[in-house]
DNA sequence: CGGCTGATGTGGACAGTGACCACATACGCT
DNA sequence: AGCGTATGTGGTCACTGTCCACATCAGCCG
């Protein structure tokens, strides 16, 4: 095999790495090296891509964002917005809960709003109000962005709810009806 | 001073200093040396209390449930059960984010549902069934089981937005109007 | 075409961590 | 009083994140 010297595009390889961990041991505490040792590159490589460990979750989390970001603008494209979003999220928490646990803990990064982070995260709720205005037709922006932010809330609170509910939870037909909860917020219900 | 050998609450005295940890540095990895030398205890003590790290944590989580418990308990007292509910639980969120965090990611552990957690949160959930019938009258099973569920995932989304907006959100009277949302869920609305 | 400069990757080192071991100490019961 | 066991100690190991000086390469300017 080839191995030059020079990987190309290690940031990407590493981010793909990380994903591939997460998905893999979802109670992963992601070690710097190991990433670098799937990649095949030295241990001391990522640094010149990522200004440390902290540097890779960030990325993660960013990234995490902007495919949520693509998954609103694919759901108001449709004729039934919000009906879309809320299938689409539950089906990115299912196959990627790791990763929506890292963007939901993200509480102390993105903290500056120049950050990748702040910017990839206001990019998805743009998106989120231009669902809930197909869905909902026109609005004054406050309406828009306050229903915005509820139905945010119910996608968060009904997935978190579905990861780690109570017991009876997890009977059929208890945990609550995202759709129905998120369309009538969205439409002003 | 009279440091014994033995310390007498080495459990309490290590679950109370993580606290403190994780009040003063949120981002804490949360270290389980640095706890023992902040007790005054020798590096290997805390593995007579706990299996390890993730030890102290589950233990952590499980008081973090217990504590939601008794604000749930009170709240069921008062003359309006949600409202008193949802404040204090804005409180504890406020108060104590990196506890909530730690709770809210526990994902993976407590799938055992013979677990420590696993019994705490059964005792939060079903202490909020009461908050509900407390609010709404008599029920069926089925739905203040329901309607329970749909106040916590209110109560987690709220305040994960509320850690975590975006920008926009963060002005005045968008994030979304927790109490007025969980009564309506807890009355059938 | 040739050499220089900066970007990228390497090897070595250090402190800090979680976890295990064998051993020391003290508590509580008989 | 004496013994068994719970509790705490010191030593050690593998591993991690991060920094340093140095090696290698890519692309540009002459």
């Amino acid at each position: 095999m080839t191995r030059r010297y020079h990987h190309g595009s290690l940031r990407t390889a590493l981010i793909a790495a990380a994903r591939e961990k997460l998905r893999l041991s979802p109670a992963a505490p992601l070690s710097l090296r190991e990433l670098a040792r799937e990649v095949g590159v030295s241990t001391n490589a990522p640094y010149r891509h990522f200004p440390g460990k902290d540097g890779v979750e960030v990325a993660l989390v960013a990234e995490g964002y902007r495919e949520l970001t693509r998954l609103a603008e694919a759901a108001t494209a449709t004729r039934r917005p919000i009906r879309s979003l809320v299938s689409a999220f539950a089906h990115f928490a299912a196959t990627e809960a790791p990763l929506l646990r890292l963007v939901n803990a993200e509480s102390f990064t993105g903290r500056d709003p120049a950050s990748e982070v702040a910017l990839a995260r206001d990019e998805w709720f743009a998106a989120l109000v231009v669902v809930v205005e197909a869905e909902a037709g026109e609005l004054t922006a406050h309406q828009s962005y306050r229903r915005a932010a509820g139905v945010w809330a119910i996608l968060l609170g009904v997935t978190a709810l579905r990861t780690h509910g109570a017991r009876g939870l997890l009977v059929e037909g208890l945990i609550p009806d995202a759709e129905s909860l998120a369309r009538s917020i969205a439409r002003g219900g």
